[in-house]
DNA sequence: CGGATTTGACCCGCGC
DNA sequence: GCGCGGGTCAAATCCG
């Protein structure tokens, strides 16, 4: 597992040179990514909060970051930018960049941290509610990712690298008030973001249930519910951190691909993120400390964002991305892809490079730069400067954490330090809900108020 | 005992 | 208008 990890890291990068990210059709083939199957990410799991400021230098979220709804500190997946940012200083350039960005959007990935204050899934999950999309294998609204090499998630989809499993997140439109607190109407341009992550392996919960990556926010379960077509459930979940916010989070295994959770937030939190661990608390109890991700799939992650977003139902295979990166004015799709099966073919072309045969002893944030630096589009790549600025703002992105997460455990498998865990950002708090019950006010209380 | 989860019932949107 | 499917409620149950 240590060298998959580290694999996943690699690949991760590698993955965006032949993905999206090079211009090339997303459709692509990987294939069949190798496969030797990788456990992925022992042990992974949502990074916890302030982590990666200490290795990264980027400075804490402020609170004022709340309130952008899911771009800014929503969802410790989405809005934890700034771990991203220390995620995704790994994306950025390979040269002490933080001021090398040129804000023209030459550079790599654009001005760092400059770029909207939305995060990726802010604009990778603007589902619009009229699209329907129907793709085989995935018909769920909720997406499957079957991608046994590579999800996609992008504004409307989730697209394995295999053109034939291309999924699309079809933005059903939730609406998420409770039918009966108010007339808002559900299932309606709600805005939705989807997150297909590797499933944690199932924890000895009460009812086996599903076992959810705890992420910043304390998240309560409120319900379950089987849907037509899977045969995995979908579990509901509210946040608990603060009484009366909305957020809402759905959980449920692909179907395709039991391996991979698709995770669809709703609705965003009212509330600045626990910056605490103990905020964690009452997010699940079934969830053990440390949640071993057993994921064997193919752990290439894409994170398209297609600003434009409308796409049409047979068209599946992304191939305009190609052209779309070349726009500057139009990226449709940027597409950040993680590799997380190739690491060492990674690791190889890395080594092409001098400073790359330092990468042993370097931090692991160095060593993602350098790792990642390979697989950078240069002009000749014609990636957009839209990408590169998305992919900023994926740096600022929680989920990112999640992704950087992973990364950084890459990394350390490698024997590098661990630069990142300033905060346990592997413990899934287990002990949250001793930590920090004192989010758990609200469902209970909501409930005994009824 | 407090709090979280489970789970059947209820409600609502949507398609036919 | 009806039925289906999905989302939420809330009592019961479980757990620490």
């Amino acid at each position: 597992m240590e060298n998959n990890y580290q694999g996943d890291l690699a690949d991760i990068f590698r993955g965006s040179s032949t993905g999206a990210i090079s211009g090339g059709n997303n459709k692509a083939t990987s294939g069949e990514s190798s496969t030797t199957v990788v456990p992925v990410a022992d042990g992974w799991q949502f990074p916890s909060y302030p982590i990666n400021y200490l290795a990264s230098g980027i400075e804490e979220p402020s609170v004022q970051d709340f309130g952008d709804p899911f771009s800014n500190s929503r969802d410790p997946l989405f809005h934890d930018r700034d771990m991203m940012s220390a995620s995704l200083t790994l994306f950025s350039s390979t040269k002490d960049d933080d001021n090398n960005s040129s804000n023209d959007g030459t550079s790599l990935f654009g001005p760092k941290r400059r770029a909207t204050t939305g995060n990726i899934f802010s604009r990778m999950i603007q589902i619009s509610p009229t699209t329907k999309l129907s793709m085989s294998p995935c018909d769920s609204p909720m997406a499957s990712c079957s991608s046994p090499n590579a999800n996609v998630i992008a504004n409307d989809a989730i697209i394995s690298p295999n053109s034939s499993k291309t999924c699309l997140v079809e933005n059903s439109g939730l609406q998420i008030s409770s039918p009966r607190n108010t007339g808002i109407k559900r299932r309606k341009s709600q805005a939705k973001k989807v997150v297909c992550i590797p499933a944690p392996a199932p924890a000895n919960s009460r009812q086996g249930g599903e076992v959810v990556p705890s992420d910043l926010w304390a998240w309560r379960k409120y319900g379950q519910k089987p849907i037509k077509g899977s045969p995995y459930p979908r579990g509901y979940y509210r946040c608990s951190s603060s009484k009366g916010c909305s957020a809402r989070k759905q959980v449920e295994r692909s179907r395709t691909d039991p391996n991979m959770l698709v995770i669809t937030y709703t609705s965003e939190h009212n509330h600045p993120w626990p910056t605490q661990r103990n905020a964690l608390a009452g997010s699940t109890r079934s969830q053990p400390n440390n949640i071993k991700l057993t994921s064997t799939s193919k752990n290439n992650i894409i994170i398209a964002n297609n600003s434009q977003s409308q796409r049409s139902p047979t068209d599946t295979s992304f191939k305009e991305n190609e052209s779309d990166i070349n726009d500057n004015n139009t990226s449709s799709v940027n597409v950040a892809q993680v590799n997380i099966s190739t690491y060492p073919k990674v690791k190889e072309e890395v080594a092409e490079e001098d400073h790359h045969q330092q990468l042993v002893e370097m931090s692991d944030v160095e060593f993602s730069k350098y790792i990642y630096q390979p697989i950078l589009p240069d002009s000749s790549n014609q990636c957009h400067d839209d990408f590169f600025a998305d992919l900023v703002e994926l740096e600022a992105d929680p989920l990112n954490l999640l992704f950087a997460k992973t990364l950084s455990g890459d990394i350390n498998e490698v024997g590098q330090k661990k630069a990142i865990d300033t905060f346990s950002l592997y413990d899934w708090s287990g002990n949250s809900k001793k930590d920090g019950n004192t989010s758990s006010i609200n469902n209970n209380k909501g409930q005994a108020d009824t």
